[in-house]
DNA sequence: GTCTATACGGTGATAGAC
DNA sequence: GTCTATCACCGTATAGAC
């Protein structure tokens, strides 16, 4: 057997691997959103990956170890996207606060799905600080980031200016509780919704530099 | 037996009921915090309550009806606060809105005690709707009474007003995010700071009324 | 890697004495 | 009302064939 044909299934199968690993975090995000994480077993997740709990065990070790990995992975994948939103963004500094508004309800990570997901975890952040340990660390760097922009802001003469510190807390607190409404409403919100009111927020809270928030909430809105 | 006795005897026996169960209820909330909410069983919930398994079941049917009965009380619990403390407050709008804010930051229900048995359940509130309707209504009840305070605000001359609905959804979901952050920051916040971080942000969104809002600060942080 | 079959402990709920 | 004892079931995880 030539070379080239060992190679390709090496790399057909470490892929396959990753797949199937990624196919049952999503299993596992599914079975969480529907069924709920106190009722979330190996059962349903093999059953919504549509493999054997066997399987799902020799993936990953063990029902913790998955729950870990799919916790991982959502803050993993929020991470990358608001990083490229970042980078694909423009130096202008209200510019780059949107990207960072707009990705939160990017429906990448906006659902109702991964939110119900997301709460679940939370929800038992207190009883398994394993959790806290796995996203604190892209939480912190994230309100980093634009705690850091907000400082770059250019001063203004109002005499109630708020420090950057400050103005990336509300900002970075409107969205987790308008993506909480996404989810829990009696009348939830959907996605365009609630990224509208959060540029309208934005508006109020940066009045100065009103207009490149309008052209970002044509885009996104 | 004179009548007083059996009277009496009647009074404390439903006051030992009444009491009965919440002592439950407390304990459930304890468990869910404690060991959250997949791993609360009706054994980790009559441990904490210092009283057996078939007692819980005696007093609440199933463990899916104590779990409803403790979204119930923790509902009923942030109801009577807000509503007591707008009962207390002055005609004024803005003190009114902060005594709102304020209570939202009360230890009896701003505790990670208790934030963690909320996340706990909102985690779950898409697989279980009935989660949602127990508490739905008096959601929409409080931010309902919100939003008629903040559409009695004066009106400002100021061009980028906002209506007292969207007012009213900045203010409750700055609360909703902070909130969170006090129960899952990787340095989470105390009460006093995410209090002050939610009068500052009043401040910003209802400049104009910045003095009343200065004085429920130095009463309440 | 994936399956079926299975071990084994824990779970919600009940029975019945007190 | 509260307990102990108990049951039938379901949970995770393993064994071993393929």
């Amino acid at each position: 057997m030539p070379r080239a044909a060992v190679q390709t299934r090496t790399r057909s199968r470490s892929a396959g691997r990753a797949f199937r690993r990624r196919q049952i975090i999503d299993a596992a995000v599914n079975s969480i959103s529907r069924v709920g994480f106190a009722d979330t077993t190996l059962a349903t997740v093999a059953k919504e990956a549509g493999i054997s709990q066997a399987s799902l065990v020799f993936h990953f070790g063990s029902k913790q170890a998955l729950l870990e990995e799919t916790l991982r992975h959502l803050s993993e994948e929020y991470e990358q996207l608001w990083r490229q939103a970042l980078a694909r963004a423009g130096p202008d500094p209200v510019s780059r606060i949107c990207v960072l508004v707009a990705s939160d309800f990017n429906p990448k990570v906006c659902s109702r799905k991964k939110i119900a997901a997301w709460q679940a975890f939370w929800g038992e952040v207190k009883a398994r600080p394993t959790y806290l340990r796995i996203c604190g660390n892209r939480d912190d760097e994230r309100l980093a980031a634009l705690a850091e922009i907000c400082r770059s802001l250019p001063a203004t003469d109002r005499d109630d200016a708020i420090d950057g510190d400050t103005l990336a807390l509300f900002i970075d607190g409107l969205s987790d509780g308008l993506w909480q409404r996404v989810l829990v409403g009696s009348r939830p919100f959907n996605r365009q919704q609630a990224l509208e009111l959060a540029f309208r927020h934005l508006k109020v809270l940066i009045p100065e530099h009103r207009e490149p928030i309008g052209i970002f909430e044509t885009n996104h809105s």
